[in-house]
DNA sequence: CTCCAGGTTCTGC
DNA sequence: GCAGAACATGGA
């Protein structure tokens, strides 16, 4: 089965440091989200699946509209350079709950840990579906022990309180909240920060104004933007003005940009 | 062995 | 408020 894609790119969706659940398989990806498992691989503009064609279609937003957003990128010169280097990188609508627990594991840390706090976590306390352990669901990850053992360091007593306090209504209240809202909520947990929560609220709340602002968008900005040593206002206030009103989407190119470099 | 990684929290001015 | 240290762990 396969889906006719348009401005889309498989590789550089999948292996930008939003999602950490996957691995490469035949010339594709096995990808597991939330309660789905499924295999994707890109020939041209063709995206051959094995899976959910609605969950997939959905997930790396293969129905929006992509012209207005290289419009936006190809405003700026170096969001221009890297939408060349990178076309058909798409911002992709992750499940709240997995992108929140994904992201408290991220701090401080990179990206092959993160991807196998993942894998651990989804062993040690997902269900079990077609021999493939999905990622937990909320309420689950419930052993401060077993969640260190997954090699979550430091985080682990953060992902215990929260999965204690994190719950279906609350995940749904968050997903009606506006943006500033909805941060807000966000940073109330332990062990998520502004930086953290602008990842939730982009990856998986889809709003476009979020910035998340990490060490690589630090260093691009400091070096192609203010030329100077800043602070994290500094950066955020330069990026509201400079990239609006998708400025997420600029901070994920820039973020592919430099940290490929 | 030291340094660093998609940060947050705690501490001391 | 704001810089600096502490927090675990694995890979370069």
């Amino acid at each position: 089965m396969h889906i006719k894609v348009k401005d889309f790119n498989l590789k550089h969706s999948i292996e930008s440091g939003q999602i950490f659940n996957f691995e490469q398989k035949d010339e594709g990806y096995l990808v597991k989200h939330s309660d789905k498992a499924f295999f994707v691989k890109q020939e041209g503009n063709n995206l051959f699946y094995e899976g959910n064609k609605d969950f997939i279609t959905n997930f790396f937003g293969l129905n929006e509209d992509f012209s207005k957003i290289q419009a936006h990128l190809k405003k700026d010169p170096l969001t221009k350079k890297a939408l060349k280097k990178y076309p058909g990188l798409r911002l992709l609508h992750q499940d709240l709950w997995e992108c929140l627990i994904s992201f408290v594991c991220s701090s401080a840390s990179n990206i092959p840990k993160i991807k196998k706090n993942i894998k651990l976590l989804s062993e040690n306390f997902g269900e079990k579906k077609n021999g493939t352990c999905l990622f937990p669901k909320p309420g689950k990850i419930n052993n401060l022990q077993t969640i260190k053992d997954c090699a979550t360091g430091f985080r682990a007593k953060y992902i215990y309180e929260i999965n204690k306090i994190v719950n279906e209504d609350w995940l749904e209240k968050v997903k009606k909240a506006d943006y500033s809202k909805a941060k807000e909520m966000l940073i109330e947990l332990p062990g998520v920060g502004e930086k953290i929560a602008d990842c939730v609220c982009l990856f998986a709340l889809g709003h476009h104004q979020s910035f998340p602002i990490d060490v690589w968008i630090k260093r691009v900005i400091e070096e192609n933007y203010l030329k100077k040593q800043s602070n994290y206002k500094e950066i955020k206030e330069f990026a509201q003005k400079h990239f609006n009103p998708y400025s997420g989407y600029s901070q994920q190119y820039l973020y592919q940009w430099r940290r490929l470099l």
